[in-house]
DNA sequence: CTGTCATTAGTCAGACAG
DNA sequence: ATTACTGTCTGACTAATG
């Protein structure tokens, strides 16, 4: 008989936005939020003070990334458009993403909660699953010693949800948003996760969720009444039988530790939307550009690609992409973008452009030495005594 | 030899997520 | 006068192979 396993899932609270406070601790208790491509970084006036932008001030093609509490209180969320943000919430504070603070946020409390509980799944930089199974301890003193540990490295607060299983324990931890506990006891699936929306199930994203509406299912207690034959029926076999199961509270996914990389991309909107024909100088710049950092990607990495692939968003936001695969690994910027024009000739140029990508799959991994012996032609050392 | 079936690789779109 | 970027997975379709 198998040991019911303990499954944490631990969320940073508004990530990016606490992290943002720990710079500017005099914006605690405001509506702030992060992200616009071209957002005005905090000045400092004469006084000493610091001068923040605010949203009515934004004017360009961002989205936001995170908000405060405060600001979501305001009915701003992540993924809107800073515009329209801007007509709810004109007076809430603007501050543009810094990814490297994020990035070295996420290693300190990763590496604080492995401190504590070694098997961590990361699953992106705000979150993490962690198999407390085979720890000592009650399940409760295990959950608020992975708090501490966050919050003593990092000095920010987070959520979690402890269950049998990560399914399970991705909803809990939003229960109770933020700084919250949830620990799923025995026989609450039916009283605390039925009368859930099906949406929070993780998988469950707007358009099955909208199909699921039509058939007059919106709870995951009305999804676990469903019959599984119907379910198959609309969703088709493999995401129905999933969709049942999942309904019943079953998820036997492990905790994986780590994973080999599938593919590994570059993409970019542009300031203002791009024609082939009018604007070719700057277009080629820009896929040049991206085949190059992707090249760069690749190599820190230690990766060889075999399949390069691109991808396109035209004005009115219909997305295309191709792709071709080699007959042998690439590494180099100059093979990338080789390929990537191959793709590029399969693909209608009429219209306007506004995003460009350049994406390499069929990973191989390469040992460093490798890469010297690929270096066919030898590079110029351009920045040498510049 | 032809047709069918299973399997795999490749390509593309789309859903989903953080 | 909008709607980022990076990555995974799956379904549908085609072609190749046996």
């Amino acid at each position: 008989m198998a040991v019911e396993r303990r499954i944490a899932h631990l969320d940073m609270d508004a990530f990016f936005a606490s992290v943002e406070l720990l710079t500017y601790p005099e914006l605690r208790g405001q509506a702030v939020v992060v992200g616009g491509r071209s957002a005005q970084a905090p000045v400092t006036n004469a006084q000493g003070d610091r001068e923040f932008a605010r949203l009515r001030d934004y004017a360009g093609r961002g989205v936001i990334t995170t908000s405060t509490y405060e600001a979501r209180a305001l009915g701003v969320f992540s993924g809107m458009g800073l515009m329209k943000s801007a007509a709810l919430a004109p007076e809430a504070i603007l501050l543009p993403a810094n990814f490297e603070a994020y990035r070295h946020f996420s290693r300190l409390f990763k590496a604080a909660v492995a401190s504590v509980a070694p098997h961590v799944e990361d699953r992106g930089i705000d979150e993490i699953y962690v198999d407390l199974t085979q720890l000592e301890g009650d399940t409760l003193t295990l959950a608020q010693r992975l708090k501490q540990a966050v919050w003593e490295a990092t000095g920010l607060t987070c959520s979690v949800g402890i269950t049998p299983n990560k399914l399970l324990s991705k909803i809990c931890s939003e229960l109770d948003k933020p700084n919250g506990i949830t620990i799923l006891k025995p026989n609450e699936l039916t009283t605390r996760i039925w009368p859930l929306a099906a949406k929070k199930i993780n998988g469950i994203g707007p358009k099955a969720n909208e199909k699921l509406a039509s058939l007059n299912i919106h709870t995951i207690g009305e999804l676990a009444n469903t019959p599984a034959e119907l379910l198959m029926a609309h969703f088709g076999k493999s995401t129905g039988a999933w969709m049942a199961q999942v309904a019943q509270g079953i998820d036997d996914r492990a905790v994986v530790t780590w994973s080999e990389p599938k593919s590994i991309s570059r993409e970019t909107t542009f300031e203002r939307d791009l024609h082939a024909k009018h604007d070719r100088a700057r277009l080629s710049e820009i896929f040049t550009n991206l085949c190059m950092r992707l090249a760069e990607d690749l190599q820190r990495k230690g990766y060889a690609s075999r399949t390069i692939g691109i991808k396109l968003k035209y004005a009115d936001f219909q997305v295309v992409t191709r792709d071709l695969t080699l007959p042998d690994d690439i590494t180099d910027g100059a093979q990338i973008r080789l390929a990537a024009t191959e793709c590029l000739k399969r693909v209608p140029l009429e219209q306007k452009i506004r995003l460009l990508g350049v994406r390499a799959g069929s990973l191989r991994p390469v040992q460093a030495a490798e890469y010297l012996a690929r270096e066919l032609q030898p590079t110029l050392p351009l920045e040498f005594g510049s």
